[in-house]
RNA sequence: GGGGGAGUAGCUCAAUUGGUUAGAGUCCCAGAUUGUCGAUCUGGUUGUUGCGGGUUCGAGUCCCGUCUCUCCCGCCA
């Protein structure tokens, strides 16, 4: 017989029964019957229960045991009396009747419940990953998250991708996120620099006519954490795509997102073509990039029917360019006072002058500006809005982009105060026809929107003869219920286009050169027209996981300051280590290095340094 | 870097306008218990109310500072 089991915990059904079984495992639960004894032995497969009679030598060590110790049962599969099966279990029609006992790992007082739905505090829960992972709800999320991998990679196959490694230790690069930086023994005051996105390399690989690529990445940042973003590190399904057009990623996308959604969620979700949203009509209708369609509010340009009007506040805003935002939301209209004026103190606090708002209410219409208005403008208002009795539409009138933050955030606080979005499907779409380039706000001068390798839509010509601020890219993100799951784009392959677009973004040839030579020379040395995108994982599988937070999904996330408390990092390094990489430590003014980190002690006495 | 929230027993939480010995469930410990499966019953331990200062006859509660965690803004080509 195997010295540690015959079968895993989730393995025995009435079929075994009268069988001689041994079952290792932790101990989950016991009761305590006094002349008889029942535990709960579980492992990653499922639960078994044990029988300890009182006539075995065992009896006494069994009923000291602690919960989470480890033991190995050996005895026979009894089948259960009818009145004693258990249908919540798939073992509940049997149990093991120990004849021998081995406690193979003896658990100290726990710092976490195992056998409980809710979370403990999340330094503690950090700090001791593994037994929170031990927990019924994180365990099935990492183990989802090892079957959505391993489907992606399936399927990508299938789909004629091939898998490639990138390196690890790379160049840092001028654009995008901060980076982490590695320090080089071999050249001093040199740095590799960890990859934001193994983007370059798939674009060269394209270039080394691979056709298809396609890795489950992982990609570094140095950004601050959100609820939807780990620091530090996190995996995208990367792929890129030669001789593609948009629609072409789209359909490979469309595919394998409606592929993992269908095979690892019960939830329904709109069915691919997914809708395309340009970027402009997004930012009109839900005042956000990456638009929640779950949330049944449709805003309206309502700019011309205040123009010149009678509502002065609005109107001499718009004079000085100011556009105004219709925010309709159906049958709200019974909601009292207090609704409405908290709603404007919201708006308010995010920037917003005021909020006004029409009430469609009694075969009236009510409201704080509904004076200032003519039923004519009325009129055109709900028929612009499609709104009538017990309806209601709020307006915000300012500056362009702080119209669309300000209703798109208040189109967010209502569909989550108000309970608008239906918590059990998924709603996808793609966001297309992204502005090539933008105004710094701060500096005044014309950016790259996003991705600098994206090709303008037009080409050459476009970017030769249009107000830059006027050129589209061809670049998409798909989004899913409110969350950006991934940008892509057609690249740029054309080292002219390059360096045109890079101009006008204040980039001089040499510039270009310098910062890119990789993939400047390669595409002057046959670079087919190339596109792709990289949905992050991370974000796919807690929308799969209904998890709230990305460190729910991940199996040793770092806390939200970039700490990973179970490992201790950062954490200082010796002095010889620091002159070997040509180092030296410049602590800031106000040092918090000095301050040592914050020790929590448990069973493994101390904080596992 | 900025703003919000939270911090009371190992854990989850309570404690009226500032009022007397800071409670409950759970975990843990002891005892009882032969069919439970979140076992049950009886009893018990657990506290620098994050930390430091202040106001007050009196502070878990009010004020100031600070630390920790978290959410958001900035940032995330």
């Amino acid at each position: 017989m195997h010295p540690y089991r015959t079968h895993t915990c989730g393995a025995l059904r009435s079929n075994d029964v009268s069988r001689s079984a041994r079952l290792s495992g932790w101990v989950f639960r016991k009761r305590d019957h006094g002349q008889l004894l029942f535990l709960d032995l579980r492992d990653h497969y499922g639960l078994t229960q044990v029988v300890i009679h009182p006539d075995r030598e065992f009896f006494e060590l069994c009923t000291k045991l602690k919960l989470e110790s480890i033991i190995t049962v050996t005895g026979v599969v009894v089948a259960r009396s009818p009145d004693t099966v258990n249908s919540d279990l798939p073992t509940g029609a049997i149990e093991l009747v120990a004849d021998a006992v081995t406690v193979e790992s003896v658990c100290e007082p726990l710092p976490l419940q195992i056998d409980c739905p809710e979370d403990g505090p999340e330094d503690i829960r950090l700090h001791y990953r593994y037994l929170d992972l031990r927990r019924e709800r994180l365990h099935r999320n990492i183990i989802l998250r090892s079957r959505v991998i391993s489907y992606l990679r399936q399927k990508m196959t299938e789909l004629g991708f091939n898998e490639f490694q990138t390196p690890i230790l790379t160049s840092s690069s001028p654009e995008g996120a901060r980076d982490y930086l590695v320090p080089s023994r071999v050249h001093p005051g040199k740095f590799y620099a960890l990859p934001q996105a193994p983007q370059q390399f798939k674009q060269l690989l394209m270039v080394a006519g691979f056709d298809r690529y396609f890795q489950i990445a992982p990609c570094f940042r140095d950004e601050d954490a959100r609820a939807d973003r780990s620091p530090g590190e996190f995996y995208q399904l990367d792929l890129e795509m030669s001789f593609a057009t948009q629609a072409d990623v789209f359909q490979v996308v469309e595919e394998v997102m409606a592929g993992v959604f269908g095979a690892f969620s019960s939830k329904p979700f709109n069915p691919p073509p997914f809708p395309r949203i340009p970027y402009a009509e997004a930012m009109l209708k839900y005042g956000s990039d990456k638009p929640d369609l779950r949330i049944p509010i449709v805003m309206q340009d309502a700019t011309g029917i205040f123009k010149g009007g009678g509502f002065k506040a609005f109107a001499s805003v718009i004079e000085q360019g100011g556009v105004v935002r219709a925010v309709p939301v159906k049958g709200i209209a019974g909601q009292p006072r207090s609704f409405f004026d908290k709603l404007v103190d919201y708006a308010k606090s995010i920037g917003s002058k005021g909020l006004a708002y029409l009430v469609w209410e009694g075969g009236i219409v009510k409201g704080p500006i509904v004076k200032f208005l003519t039923p004519d403008q009325i009129q055109a208002i709900a028929g612009l809005c499609e709104v009538g009795e017990s309806d209601v539409v709020f307006f915000v009138c300012d500056r362009p982009a702080l119209v669309n933050k300000i209703t798109g955030d208040l189109r967010l606080k209502l569909g989550n105060d108000l309970k608008l979005a239906d918590q059990n499907v998924f709603k996808f779409c793609w966001i297309v026809d992204f502005p090539m380039f933008e105004t710094d706000p701060e500096t005044n001068r014309i950016t790259f929107s996003h991705n600098p390798f994206s090709m303008p839509q037009g080409g050459m010509q476009a970017i030769e003869e249009q107000d830059p601020l006027s050129i589209l890219a061809y670049q998409y993100d798909i989004v899913c219920n409110g969350c950006e799951l991934s940008s892509g784009a057609i690249r740029n392959h054309s080292p002219d286009i390059m360096y045109k677009a890079f101009a006008i973004a204040g980039y001089s040839r040499e510039d270009v050169d310098e910062k890119f030579s990789g993939m400047i020379n390669a595409f002057r040395l046959g670079a087919p027209p190339h596109g792709g995108i990289a949905p992050g994982l991370d974000r796919i599988v807690m929308l799969l996981a209904g998890e709230q937070n990305i460190r729910e999904v991940i199996a040793f996330p770092m806390n939200q300051k970039a700490q990973d408390l179970m490992m201790d990092a950062p954490a200082p390094v010796a002095d010889k280590q620091l002159r070997e990489l040509h180092l030296k430590v410049v602590p800031p003014k106000t040092a918090p290095a000095a301050v040592p980190p914050a020790e929590i002690i448990g069973p493994l006495g101390g904080n596992l340094r």
